[in-house]
DNA sequence: GTTACCAGGTTGTCTGATGACTTGACCCTG
DNA sequence: CAGGGTCAAGTCATCAGACAACCTGGTAAC
């Protein structure tokens, strides 16, 4: 992967707007500048501001109807809880979305104790069993992770719990990659880790939810510690 | 505000190029066809096509570069976590949103427990005033409401969580407009749930972090139950 | 084998046009 | 005077065409 360019005109025109909107230059219910004003002002086509505009659309930003012009949005209307890309983020800031992860995702260990079914638990030691075969055989162990993962907060039975840890996840394997390109660690996963899923697992086969929370928590911790990412005070 | 118009054609195919996306007909790494192409596919012109293309792109779905073509990204380029607009969630939607939006307060608040100081405390005690206030007034305290929970999540002291948790809440705040909207009810701020409120503020200057998530777990289950949204099994 | 050049293809931006929609002003009728 | 209809101006939505900038693969020359 090379190094991304540099922003288009229609991203770089959206952000603009945006900040402008955030520092209340456009309040929710103003009415921005007709596009071909804003062309103008930019100096672009109209068709970059389009694009632009489009953008803060699909955000939740803005809406616009033929012949009456774009409006800014109420915060309501968000559409999305966004996060930049963590290759950028500073190590408080890693260390904070961490504890996001843990927190989200052991009160979903929690929920699927409480909820999980026998499919549910056939799925689980099925990602067992395969991370049990790459930790033994020293292979990439990334794919039975991510998987065990999935279904653990798919027997939460809360569907947005679900998407929100699947969202975080993904956002952590980009950290987790990110580390490795910066040394020699490989994809292949530790003995210590495959530990701590299991002790998981029991947890939840056993339906007690306190002590799911309490090791997918340590789980978390653990693994920001792997990264070297310190945790936050009290 | 009106009933919203239908989706317009820019909306609308990037809708169908999500769900390709989506039911892997294009995988992470594949090129999507020429913009000219698309255009031909759909019969729309290509500036639609762009327009879509723009939309995905903010959404970390597909990246492009000039001469290259379009690609689709893995999804861990995923910018945002999304919810659809509430008014369209079924009942037990809105119980696993109530549920999702209860963990993460409730966390926030054992945090903001924990790490408060004197400034937090005495914004939150400003806040508590204002919504006394309004209860004695019979007035809006919805403003007040809003602003504690902020001042709240500021003082978990993770911004992340801070972001989430207003995103939830501007989220939840659609739910009790909706609701207010199909009955008689008024903004007027329940003593109830100023007393929740008293509470919640009680434990986090107490610095009871387990107080606080229970205190506050329970005040987000009295909410969704005063909404007439039944809690989740299990 | 390596390097340079070129043609074809693709995205990025611009320009101009037309259609669909909204709003407000003005006029007419009851 | 009030209400309804019409029209012009303004605004967004979409289309079409053109050119610039970039990428890739093939070919020719050294």
């Amino acid at each position: 992967m090379t190094l991304p360019d540099a922003p288009r005109l229609p991203e770089r025109v959206a952000a603009v707007i945006a900040r402008q909107i955030a520092e209340g230059r456009y309040r929710p219910g103003a009415k921005l500048p007709p596009e071909s004003r804003l062309s103008e002002v930019f100096g672009v086509s109209r068709s970059v501001v389009r694009e632009a505009i489009s953008r803060l659309k699909t955000e939740g930003l803005l809406d616009s109807r033929q012949g009456k012009g774009v409006m800014v949005l109420a915060p309501a209307a968000r559409t999305a809880f966004r996060m930049e890309a963590v290759n950028r983020l500073s190590q408080q800031e890693l260390a904070q979305f961490y504890e996001m992860r843990s927190v989200v995702e052991s009160e979903t260990a929690a929920l699927a104790a409480r909820r999980r079914n026998a499919a549910d638990l056939k799925r689980l030691r099925g990602c067992l069993a395969r991370m049990a075969q790459a930790v033994e055989e020293g292979t990439d162990g990334t794919g039975p992770d991510v998987e065990f993962h999935r279904n653990l907060a798919e027997a939460s039975g809360n569907r947005y719990l679900k998407e929100l840890m699947e969202f975080l996840n993904a956002r952590a394997g980009q950290v987790i990659r990110t580390a490795r390109d910066h040394s020699s660690r490989s994809a292949k996963l530790p003995a210590q880790v495959q530990r701590e899923h299991e002790e998981i697992f029991e947890a939840i086969s056993a339906g007690d939810a306190e002590a799911a929370r309490r090791i997918s928590r340590r789980h978390l911790q653990n693994a920001a510690r792997r990264l070297g990412i310190s945790t936050l005070g009290a």
